[in-house]
RNA sequence: GGUUCGGUAGCUCAGCUGGUUAGAGCGCACGACUCAUAAUCGUGAGGUCGGGAGUUCAAGUCUCCCCCGAACCA
């Protein structure tokens, strides 16, 4: 146990529901994320770790009209699929909820209301466009027309693709509706309820300068936002798929029967909402991680998100919380993540171009990608995705390094010791130089998980790998054994604890394959803890005696052959 | 356009508050070993740290300008 076990608090941005995310998605939250959540559990610490799928708003509506759909049936769907694929990935969240559960809906609506008796609401009324053939208000983005700077025929209501300059719908020439094509638009007056932001501004300044514990990104980009004014923000829009505009009272709110809460508004909320869910389903108590006088005045709270979304979770979510005046936790440390690339470009399903959850599982298992991905997280610079690079990492650091490592030793204890832990022997020189390793670079480890570094404790473990070998080169065993057994056994038994030491250390970024290793060795469940470095009996632990099962070969090289046919089929490797 | 972050060995990247011969992994060459998924271990080659100017006893590490790349701009 560490000296001081914390309560964690962990949340990854949420997944939009219209559909499977592809490994950059994976890469800039979840993953590390998880990754985060298990190496914490190791070191003893209480974590909650939770997510979500971001449901509500337009992309959902058309997305489940395109395909026939009702709304909720569409969600309940894709839901299930994106749980399907954290699970396939082995994400460890402790829930997995819905920002369309009656959680959210209530939490959001209660929010709505105490923000309006603390004088942050107010109903305004702006022009927007309406179609007739849709029958519906449609958002910025799926109004096209003609740019008036530059004469774009396709440009979009909030943004000029060609000209770059932000636009207001309502200025479009010859507009027309993107869902249907038709032209048979007006424009309207709708009237909605704005998030006094503004008047939050030194409130929010006060709050993001106070906060030492973020990465100075993650600041720059709040101080930016509020030195550029925060703006007063429309938090509700003229849809039917969402939460519904209530009284306090629970009825709905006079005017607003054909509008809901933006997703903008509801979706953070969700990360208390799955809390809640969570809660729900397990009788837990969950305010004692989001109430601050209910018990979460010690958790530490870590979000994981793209570099895009920093903005809203250290500035628009906590206008919500802070202008609530009431003690809900807040943000401690963020981890923001850039994207990762894809031969240069971006992921992307229409040009074939990627290669999103479900399909990687497709190829190979979940700790191959993950070792990948962590190893090569897109921390401080978009990071590439290249099949050659997956190919090398897979093949050198998990099949060469760990892998052939694990079956060496468990190998050569099953031909000349029985398959049980030899008790013969004592330490040496090569033991002894074993252990300064495992010392300092246990020490090293540790630092980087939690200061969630996640390329250099990837690099740390695989480097903590590689020392097992030069060390079974100095003990030589298989040169001893000829001449004295005991001088051998010394060796054997040293690798084998270090074949434990090395799957509980990597537990966090290759679970799966971390537990076969554990099993093999019939480590115990209560054992697999993360290591002290300043642990001396870390290379005697298992018991003499003890019987270990040599494991089948924990991982298969990837073939020339599979890279070229990859490459093919996703549309890596060219231009 | 504005802002921010990057541009370090063939490739991917480390290099905190400026200070001995600039580091790692992969790849490459050579050697060692044979327990192991022809795996492993060792040695070596390879960089005027994007360009220019400046500050300093001393700059990859600070300042300014320029070039290139990426991201964000609700």
């Amino acid at each position: 146990m560490p000296a001081r076990a914390k309560r964690i608090l962990i949340t990854s941005a949420l997944p939009y529901i219209n559909g499977v995310k592809h490994l950059g998605n994976l890469a800039g939250s979840m993953l590390p994320a998880d990754v985060h959540a298990r190496a914490m559990r190791l070191m003893g610490h209480e974590v909650l770790y939770i997510c979500a799928t971001d449901e509500h708003g337009t992309p959902a509506e058309l997305a489940a009209g395109k395909a026939g759909q009702d709304v909720r049936a569409y969600c309940d769907e894709q839901h299930d699929i994106q749980r399907a694929a954290g699970e396939g990935f082995a994400l460890s969240y402790d829930f997995f909820g819905r920002s369309s559960s009656p959680e959210n809906a209530a939490l959001t609506q209660h929010f709505a209301h105490v923000l309006e008796e603390n004088g942050l609401i107010e109903e305004r009324t702006s022009r927007q466009v309406y179609s007739l053939a849709d029958g519906r208000f449609l958002p910025d983005r799926y109004v096209e027309g003609t740019c008036p700077h530059c004469g774009y025929e396709k440009a979009r209501g909030d943004q000029c693709d060609n000209c770059g300059r932000l636009l207001d719908p309502v200025d479009l020439k010859d507009p027309y509706s993107a869902v249907s094509g038709s032209s048979d638009i007006e424009i309207r007056d709708t009237t909605h309820l704005f998030l006094l932001q503004s008047q939050m501004q030194e409130d929010i300044r006060g709050w993001v300068e106070a906060s030492d514990d973020w990465p100075q990104l993650a600041k720059s980009i709040a101080l930016k936002w509020l030195d550029e004014g925060l703006r007063d923000r429309a938090i509700t829009r003229d849809l039917s798929w969402g939460v519904p505009v209530t009284l306090p009272d629970g009825s709905i709110r006079p005017g607003f029967e054909d509008k809901v809460f933006y997703v903008w508004f509801d979706a953070p909320i969700e990360y208390i909402g799955a809390t809640q869910e969570w809660a729900h389903s397990t009788g837990a108590d969950w305010q004692r991680w989001w109430r601050t006088d209910a018990g979460a005045e010690d958790v530490e709270y870590v979000q994981f998100m793209g570099k895009d979304n920093v903005a809203f979770h250290t500035v628009s979510f906590p206008v919500t919380i802070r202008g609530s005046k009431e003690p809900w936790k807040l943000v401690d440390k963020l981890k923001a993540f850039n994207w990762v690339t894809w031969y240069g470009g971006k992921f992307s399903t229409s040009e074939n171009r990627g290669v999103f959850m479900d399909q990687a599982l497709d190829l190979l298992p979940a700790d191959y990608w993950r070792w990948y991905l962590t190893a090569n997280a897109p921390e401080g610079s978009d990071a590439a995705f290249t099949w050659e690079g997956f190919q090398s990492a897979v093949n050198s650091d998990l099949a060469n390094v760990l892998g052939n490592f694990v079956n060496r030793i468990t190998k050569y204890c099953a031909s000349k010791f029985d398959g049980q832990v030899p008790g013969g022997g004592a330490p040496g020189e090569a033991e002894a130089w074993m252990a300064g390793e495992l010392e300092t670079r246990l020490a090293a480890l540790t630092a980087h998980h939690e200061n969630m570094e996640f390329r250099k404790a990837a690099a740390e473990t695989r480097a903590i790998w590689a020392a097992g070998n030069e060390y079974l080169t100095r003990a030589e065993p298989w040169v001893k054994y000829k001449s004295d057994v005991d001088a051998a056994a010394i060796g054997v038994r040293t690798g084998l604890n270090l074949a434990a030491v090395f799957a509980i250390i990597a537990a966090p970024i290759i679970p799966d394959t971390a537990a076969r290793i554990l099993d093999a060795l019939g480590v115990p469940q209560d054992n697999r803890r993360w290591p002290d470095a300043a642990d001396k009996t870390l290379m005697d632990a298992l018991p003499h005696g003890h019987e270990i099962t040599p494991p089948d070969v924990l991982f298969s090289k990837i073939e020339d052959s599979q890279v070229a046919e990859w490459t093919d089929r996703f549309g890596g490797g060219e231009d």
